[in-house]
RNA sequence: GGGCGAAUGGCGGAACUGGUAGACGCGCACGACUCAAAAUCGUGUUUCGCAAGAAGUGAGAGUUCGAUUCUCUCUUCGCCCA
């Protein structure tokens, strides 16, 4: 019998769904729609691990509905703007344009490999002026909902890629990518007015059942509602400012107000702009970056002032004020009260300057000496030293009751503050979707006519000059808007807005009059299940509603506001990782081991190698496999078996190349075990009763059964241990005797329940039968689920003394006359007397014994 | 510091609403085939014990006839926020 020859007919059966359109995806309102998606690549190059897992996990998801009869879209596309591209190719002097293309040329045929179930016709790539053409005038659209705007602002300003950071791309104070220190820095930059939406993003969270919940705490979190009060705090020292608003969340701890602190950008630092001393104060400040993360993690510095802030509660204490780095201006008021007893940034800062404070919460059994010394109390307890704010539990009790007397006494009122804050989306980079604004000579913004839309990249750049190259291309930048002279916009949009509204493309990919038509959004969306890294639980995720939001505000024709209406987040790839003494990092392929235990470089022993932790697969750790090569090797079929078997889909899976090795010897066994059926088939008669039949009909109805619910639940390891266990029960029944039907009959249901997890052998074994290669997924006869005996287990006090085998729904009686009749069981019953039991239908009997 | 989650053989992991812990795979051991090896096939594989049997799901308590599953405390790890 001939191999199972996996090169030939994985690429027959890829052809033949290239070819037969068979993924084809069109709206048809008869049929009940499933919107696949998986986060679309970035094309960095190749495929990597990642992908392989998000894609196979879709694809089997897609075929599974696909066969369950649904209209089933299921796109794929290219993230393809942003920095990489830059990158390599001022490094290999090539055009951003043209190294992105070559990548989703190799990539695109690496996923066919793969043999998904894509509707490649709706392939679309962000780069492409067809795509962001729309995102133009999405723009100009939300520009003039004012949902878009203009300021300056300080920024995370990376010197060394010369760009501006997100937030996000700040880690531990410095460039994600190049690593630098980032610094501060003031521009003008485009922002999205996110935060406009705040409420209703949070609210939302509310509805989404089939998110993880990790997501939903993390968005909830991000957001950051908070509940507090604005204080006006009267100010002595200078004649121009009266006063300082502050917002707070404990404004039940006003008795311990001892200085108040403010931005470094707040207006009143007008009054040292000719300081010299706040000055370098400022720039010191500049030095650590805007995230909180940094802020709270680096020194807290102040300056203090001559100004005088006065207790609202107590009009004879008066307090200093200082400029703190701890404070940002775009926070509350860009001003706080500060509290050393109760809150520990403000404890570090009071010790630090040795600012007298006095302690107003204590805890619950504590008395009226109780005091703070280095730490902050911040739990729970009673308000003490405090008048009338005395015997108030705090916080829940206590905020309350202040805001009340705040508001009573015109003081301060109650807010609402969201943590959330506005998306900026300019970026000085190159290789981004233009904003289609341009300046006239009084530096008025105005928009792009739509007849001039899109405005494309400038095809002959210099990348190798630093900052935006965008801004050296004057023949570019140039134009005139209703007979007037104006400068282009050089910024480019945040890559995370192409990502935002991808998934409203691929409803109408071709359209070319709009981003996409209003019947197939109408059809097409929401998604129904989205699947993708944790990675992007918070931004991209976050900027999608918000995009949805934005389209749907002042606009009746558009009323979705949540696009995913399901949400899986996969695990990482991960693989060991090598390091020779000098912790120089090795991939697998370089490194060998005799005895499972002792590493060394390949044809070399003496140099030892150090296995290390297994981490997610990285270039830079080098402990990456690569898929491509895998499938050359093994086959797509075994490589998607492998992927999914060892772990479950949304925990970290440990590449193993014996794990895959053992997948490939799967895929061999099962087309002899195949060829065997096919035989059996060949020569087996209508007419052979006996009880194999009836066991095979359980099986198969059985299996199906559990595949439904696996599915439904994402246990996809656990389908491919069900597809081992019905390959060992198939090689027994070959050499029993089966009825002609029932064998073809249940192994076709068989074959068509694995074909979403390996597609191409699958079809080439119903097509060896002369069957149709789209199987729809069968129907499960409920009869052939029931079982007419039982294991019932026999406990003695809650311990398992055994087993015996019984029929389904006998009552407790018909049991225990069954047990005495039990050698064994019988002896353990005549020895004492029965005290209880406990009888569960078709499960247990526990007797307890006196 | 706060929030969320996890911990099961040598390893990855199964176990539906509390009801046979260890499915399935890897590894390992032994056997068959072979001059031999690889491949393949078969048998076994939680621990202790020759066995009968006992213990056993990170540690400790609790609820229950019965707990991997529910509650509390602790330990370790992961992620997010600070």
């Amino acid at each position: 019998m001939e191999r199972y020859n996996f090169k030939t007919i994985e690429k027959k059966w890829q052809k033949y769904w290239d070819e037969k359109r068979s993924f084809k995806a069109e709206v048809d309102l008869n049929k009940e729609k499933f919107y696949c998606l998986e986060m679309f690549p970035y094309p960095s190059g190749k495929i990597h691990m990642g992908h392989v897992r998000n894609y196979t996990i879709g694809d089997v998801l897609s075929r599974y509905k696909f066969m369950q009869g649904f209209n089933v879209l299921h796109p794929m596309g290219w993230d393809s703007f942003g920095m990489p591209a830059e990158n390599a190719a001022r490094e290999n002097n090539l055009h951003p344009k043209d190294w992105t293309e070559k990548n989703i040329s190799v990539m695109k045929e690496q996923l066919k490999k793969l043999g998904l179930s894509i509707d490649w016709d709706r392939e679309i790539s962000t780069c492409s002026k067809e795509y962001y053409k729309h995102q133009q005038l999405f723009f100009i659209e939300m520009y003039k909902k004012d949902l878009v705007y203009r300021k300056e602002n300080y920024v995370n300003w990376d010197p060394v890629d010369e760009t501006v950071l997100a937030n996000e791309q700040v880690i531990d104070g410095k460039g994600w990518r190049s690593g630098a220190v980032v610094e501060r820095k003031k521009l003008n930059q485009w922002f999205f007015n996110i935060s406009k939406f705040s409420e209703e993003l949070l609210k939302g969270l509310d509805n989404l059942e089939n998110w993880p919940n990790k997501v939903k705490v993390m968005q909830k979190n991000w957001i950051g509602k908070s509940f507090g009060c604005e204080i006006d705090f009267n100010i002595e020292g200078n004649s121009t400012v009266k006063n300082i608003k502050c917002f707070t969340t404990r404004p039940d701890t006003l008795f311990g107000f001892s200085f108040l602190a403010v931005s470094v950008d707040h207006p009143i630092s007008e009054l040292f702009k000719n300081n010299k001393d706040f000055i370098n104060f400022k720039n010191e400040c500049s030095k650590t970056g805007t995230t909180e993360e940094s802020i709270a993690q680096g020194e807290k510095i102040g300056f203090q002032t001559n100004l005088k802030a006065i207790n609202p509660f107590n009009t004879s204490q008066k307090v200093p004020v200082y400029f703190a780095n701890f404070v940002l201006m775009d926070y509350g008021f860009g001003a706080v009260f500060g509290c050393p007893a109760h809150d520990q940034r403000d404890l570090d800062f009071a010790i630090k300057y040795k600012i007298p404070f006095k302690t107003v919460v204590k805890p619950l059994q504590e008395d009226d000496k109780f005091d703070v010394d280095d730490t902050a109390f911040t739990r729970p307890g009673i308000i003490f030293n405090s008048e009338f704010l005395n015997g108030l539990r705090a916080p829940e009790e206590s905020i309350v009751k202040t805001i009340e007397i705040l508001e009573e006494k015109k003081l301060g009122k109650k807010k609402i503050n969201f943590r959330l804050k506005d998306w900026g989306i300019s970026r000085q980079r190159y290789w981004g979707c233009p904003i289609p604004i341009a300046y006239n000579t009084k530096g008025e913004a105005l928009t792009i006519p739509p007849e001039n839309l899109p405005v494309e990249l400038p095809e002959k750049i210099n990348l190798n000059e630093k900052g935006n190259p965008l801004d050296k291309v004057d023949k570019w930048r140039s134009i005139k808007i209703n007979g007037q002279e104006c400068i282009r916009e050089t910024d480019t949009l945040d890559t995370f807005v192409d990502s935002s509204w991808y998934f409203l493309r691929f409803c109408s990919p071709k359209n070319e009059k709009y981003g996409f038509t209003d019947n197939e959004i109408k059809y097409w969306m929401p998604v129904d299940q989205y699947i993708g890294g944790v990675e992007h639980a918070i931004l991209h995720l976050l900027y999608s509603r918000f995009f949805m939001h934005a389209l749907s505000y002042q606009n009746n024709k558009f009323d979705l506001t949540e696009p995913f209406q399901s949400l899986f987040t996969q695990g990482m790839v991960c693989h060991e990782t090598y390091q020779d003494e000098n912790k120089k990092w090795f991939s697998p392929d370089e490194v060998e081991t005799k005895d499972g235990k002792n590493f060394y470089l390949k044809g070399n022993p003496k140099i030892k190698i150090f296995v290390g932790q297994s981490e997610s697969m990285s270039k830079s750790k080098k402990n990456t496999i690569d898929p491509e090569e895998m499938i050359k090797n093994y086959g797509a079929d075994a490589v998607r078996l492998f992927i999914l078997s060892d772990s479950p889909p949304e925990k970290d899976v440990q590449w193993s190349e014996q794990g895959m090795i053992a997948s490939y010897k799967f895929i061999q066994k099962f087309w002899l075990l195949h060829n065997k059926i096919l035989e059996k088939i060949k020569l087996s008669s209508e007419k052979q009763k006996n009880n194999d039949n009836l066991n095979l009909e359980k099986f198969t109805n059985q299996l199906i059964n559990k595949l439904n619910n696996h599915l439904s639940k994402f246990n996809y390891n656990v389908i491919i241990a069900n597809m081992h266990e019905t390959y060992n029960f198939l090689i027994k029944i070959v050499d029993k005797d089966i009825e002609k039907s029932v064998l073809l009959n249940n192994y076709k249901k068989i074959l068509a329940i694995f074909s979403p997890v390996i597609p191409h052998i699958i079809f080439e074994c119903l097509q060896s039968l002369n069957l149709e290669v789209f199987q729809s997924w069968p129907k499960i006869d409920n009869k052939m689920l029931e079982v007419e005996s039982i294991d019932y287990v026999v406990q003695f006090a809650g311990k398992k003394k055994g087993t015996i085998r019984a029929p389904k729904d006998i009552n407790e009686k018909t049991l225990m006359e069954l047990l005495l009749k039990d050698d064994k069981i019988k002896k353990n019953l005549t020895e004492k007397k029965i005290n209880k039991t406990f009888f569960v239908k078709n499960r247990l009997i526990n007797i307890l014994l006196k």
